[in-house]
DNA sequence: GATACCATAGTGGTATACCAATCAGCCCAT
DNA sequence: ATGGGCTGATTGGTATACCACTATGGTATC
């Protein structure tokens, strides 16, 4: 997911995509001095980077150390419940605030979604809706607080878009959250929001769950 | 003004008090070297702690340097309004899952608010009942927000208990909310937690524009 | 053979030296 | 008197050396 400072590939930046793109795997142990030859640099930024990516939640303290932090279900729950409610009310507040060329470009995200064929660009057409729903919120802390939901959700992409159908889905309630907005329908909006996040948070959650039973089984763990 | 982790006075923990307490003024530039004789620590933990106090949003990167963040009334706007929207949510949950002993200690807190004569500990306890409300919630991301929220606007608290009224009427109100939830009316909850944050953020908002322009007036600044 | 102890290596935490960039102030030239 | 350029001090950014602590593994002793 795009870093929305950073434009050069920053140390932090690098990191962060490490860790989104499973490259440093969830749960990993890290050291600063083991990362120097990796990204090439000294222990100095890569401290630095670390305690930001703390801040972010992609990182943890350990005892002794940092580990990638782990992809684990509770929080993947918290972090649902959380976002219905910074959602819900972005709805509410975008469906005041926005202009309709605002609504335009919302529903001309929902709607890229369904053209594009690969999962990839399904997941950053998802992520850019939901975003700029809450840019249209008007509301920095809001804002600011969806992209951190984003951040620590992005993790577990692969899950919700492996399915052509599910892809699909999507497509139609992004669309039905964008027409209910462009339909100055508050209440619409905000249920077409609820029920789209409660669908796609339980399905995420089970097929996690089961994911993790399958990965434990072969040896493996989210961390 | 707790910080819930550290204990220990760690160097964060007293550059924060110092932020917090006004002792570094709202908009006052910060230079690393320039913090080292007056902490007693050397660069490298000071610029650690600036990094975790910017994420807190203490403090700003400058466009070389740092300042203590400024006191800004459209930011202060934004934070009553995201408030709303996390307390409210923190209100119904609790409704849901709080259990009769916790929300006794939360009339608890709102009773307390009274017998105290001292605006120092009206503040404190109103930060309390607010950041246990949030607590009682269960959500984990909803309390750190609210714990950022709160942090983020506790430099104003100067304004908001001038007044034994104003005192009596926080207690009042967080009365009425801790009331609601005891009678597991998530409805009458929701609309007191409403009623107190608009309330309370309209005077605030008020009461710092009128400051603004007497500090403006004798040359002094919010930042 | 089991256990207790010690040496060692690896950890984050801190202090500090060096770097490039920048801003301010002064001096000199016009 | 004024404008231009240079110099020095100060900034954050980085690299690195040293510290205390701990966990671990091997060895020596019982």
């Amino acid at each position: 997911m795009p870093d929305p400072d950073d434009v050069s590939p920053t140390l932090h930046r690098r990191l962060r995509e490490a860790i989104l793109s499973l490259d440093l795997a969830p749960g990993e142990r890290l050291s600063e001095r083991g990362l120097e030859p990796e990204f090439r640099a000294s222990r100095t930024p890569i401290r630095a980077a670390l305690m930001r990516l703390a801040s972010e939640g992609l990182v943890r303290r350990d005892d002794r150390g940092w580990r990638v932090a782990p992809i684990d279900l509770d929080e993947i729950r918290g972090l649902y419940e959380f976002r219905e409610i910074l959602e819900t009310a972005s709805a509410r507040l975008a469906c005041d605030r926005a202009t309709p060329e605002d609504l335009e470009a919302l529903a001309e995200l929902a709607g890229s979604t369904a053209a594009d064929e690969t999962p990839e660009h399904s997941i950053d057409s998802g992520t850019s809706f939901h975003l700029e729903l809450a840019r249209l919120s008007g509301n920095a802390f809001l804002i600011s607080a969806m992209e951190g939901v984003l951040t620590r959700l992005y993790r577990t992409r692969w899950v919700e878009v492996q399915s052509a159908e599910s892809r699909e889905r999507a497509h139609r309630e992004h669309t039905a959250i964008a027409e209910a907005l462009l339909a100055a329908d508050a209440d619409g909006a905000e249920l077409a929001t609820l029920s789209h996040l409660r669908g796609t948070g339980e399905r995420l959650i089970t097929s996690l769950g089961e994911s993790r039973q399958r990965l434990r089984a072969s040896g493996l763990s989210l961390g």
